[in-house]
DNA sequence: CTTGACCTTCCCATAAGGGGAAGCCCCACG
DNA sequence: CGTGGGGCTTCCCCTTATGGGAAGGTCAAG
């Protein structure tokens, strides 16, 4: 199977696929007397498994782990859930600044009227806190 | 006041004001015979703008309009608000994918025993998983 | 045998920075 | 006066994960 069956058949981007083995994600597949890279059916699973993996938005260096995992048949699952919950502590950690940011925003803008005039208490608070966060920075 | 002073003074680092003129998000300032840039209260005003608006984790693109709104003293509050709420759904938006991303994983850690046998739910899911969401690409 | 689809490698670009080298500059201390 | 250390300049490379595209080789259908 050529690279663009595989990348159909997997959902991975050929570019990706490439990428994949070039950082050594997955191996060197076989290739043909042309150079052309093939895929077998186990191949395709691996890829299936990554791409399904970068779906829950974990990054190259825990789906590597993974990988080796999954591939491992001796493996604990104890690995298995540490590198997942480490993940999920990390998106826990992102949702919270993210919602920190947006809940701030949002209450800038209700106090925002929107219309043809200058006031806008958004702008006021860039300007002003600004003094205060660098004050912050300056003393920590 | 050269870069450095500007740079403590501001809380945003001096490889980045560079990187901030370089972009045009802050105009050129004035240099020395010397060669060395020079700022005035005012640059750190806009500074301090900025580093307090990367905070809310807005954009360079929205920064900048924010910038040339703020200092325009006929602006209308409408068209910051307006920048403001975009942000504040773009950011609701990335919360969904991750809030979501780390329940779906939080379920399947739950599920896992977490020993040293190697059975895992996480596994399987990304394995099995794996088919139908490609089948689901494909078919899009 | 040509044409077009496919493959290869290589380079470039993204956003928002950090790190560091080479070289010039400035000031204070001896 | 001079020298040393710290500050400034530009330039380049690195990051993550991914896309775009060029130049050139390959394969299969017509």
């Amino acid at each position: 199977m050529n690279i663009g069956e595989a990348a159909r058949a997997s959902g991975v981007s050929a570019k990706m696929i490439r990428y994949y083995e070039s950082v050594g994600l997955i191996p060197a597949v076989g290739r043909t007397e042309a150079g052309y890279r093939q895929y077998s059916p186990t191949d395709l699973n691996t890829l299936r498994f990554i791409g399904r993996a970068r779906e829950f938005g974990l990054s190259m260096q825990r789906i590597k782990l993974l990988v080796s995992l999954w591939q491992d048949r001796n493996r604990a699952s104890r690995d298995v859930k540490r590198i997942a919950l480490e993940h999920v502590a990390d998106l826990r950690r992102r949702i919270a600044e993210l919602t920190a940011m947006a809940d701030t925003l949002r209450d800038l803008a209700d106090a925002c009227q929107g219309d043809h005039r200058p006031e806008c208490p958004i702008l006021e608070d860039l300007e002003e806190s600004a003094d205060a966060a660098s004050r912050g920075r300056v003393a920590s």
